[in-house]
DNA sequence: CGCCAGGACGCCC
DNA sequence: GGGCGTCATGGC
């Protein structure tokens, strides 16, 4: 990745960036697209940290109205940049299915998200649509003035109280994380580096996060790439193509083969 | 309108 | 330990 200063922008160039693919794959969903003739724009945020984006070419990126200081603590950070994602995908394309998913979607990455963001967000998922799932999300965060609430601020609600969400039958479930991470029964920061068969163990003592929640924010909010979330498609990948287990070759970086994975047989029809 | 959504829970056997 | 109905809501 290389980047430079222009104004108030940064300047990035990354060949192994595509902003659709890594933005709107499923493991974020605070990032909208920006309505444009031939560069693609978002806008987005995790946490506090709001951002402007877009894609002027292959490759090329704009960080709009950004200072380097942001976008070296956050951004870098976010965007995984410092991991080489060609060199990972060579590795990968090892197995013939993986290669086909690779090209098919090279742009995408793992985003470096926040635990108990994550947490919240895949607690929102469970039985649940892309779409709605944004709304939802966006109604909380406009709940608190654009911003992502932490725990502490969440546990002052009830499920009650967290009607305005429509969330169904998920409240109780967000109600009851807020209280187990705002009063310190679940303390994610340690969690995120236990061995991971205790790491699922600990979240899935959280109501509402089962086997494929507890997966997602190992995965997406811890950065463990280790982690393997299973959902419908992913299954029918398992069945069809690995029929004697996923190689074992890819087992540390599973997680990431899996996005290139659910992206590719999500669009194959 | 009915089907389904990046599931988990509770209850059953 | 596996199978199944239920859970809110709304996108398509």
């Amino acid at each position: 990745m290389d980047y430079r200063v222009q104004g108030n922008d940064i300047i990035v160039y990354e060949p192994d960036l595509d902003l659709d693919e890594t933005l709107d794959c499923g493991q974020a969903f605070r990032w909208k697209k920006i309505p444009s003739d031939h560069i693609s724009t978002y806008e987005g945020a995790y946490l506090n940290d709001s951002l402007r984006i877009s894609q002027t070419d292959k490759g090329s990126f704009i960080f709009h109205d950004t200072d380097e200081n942001d976008f070296i603590s956050k951004w870098i950070d976010y965007f995984d940049f410092e991991t080489d994602y060609s060199e990972l995908k060579r590795c990968f394309s090892e197995d013939e299915t993986l290669a086909k998913a690779c090209s098919f979607a090279g742009g995408i990455r793992l985003l470096r998200q926040n635990s108990w963001e994550c947490l919240i967000s895949f607690i929102i998922s469970q039985n649940n649509n892309i779409p709605r799932i944004k709304g939802i999300i966006d109604r909380l965060c406009e709940h608190y003035n654009g911003c992502f609430p932490d725990a502490d601020a969440l546990a002052e609600e009830t499920a009650d109280s967290l009607g305005y969400l429509r969330s169904g039958f998920r409240a109780k479930y967000l109600a009851d994380a807020a209280d187990k991470v705002h009063s310190g029964i679940t303390k994610l920061d340690e969690i995120a580096k236990l061995p991971i068969d205790d790491a699922r163990n600990e979240l899935k003592k959280i109501k509402g996060v089962g086997p494929k929640v507890a997966e997602c924010v190992l995965l997406f909010g811890m950065y463990r790439t280790d982690a393997f979330p299973k959902d419908v498609w992913i299954k029918r990948v398992l069945a069809e193509y690995y029929p004697d287990g996923f190689p074992e070759f890819a087992a540390e970086k599973a997680g990431i083969a899996q996005q290139y994975l659910f992206h590719y047989i999500r669009n194959l029809h």
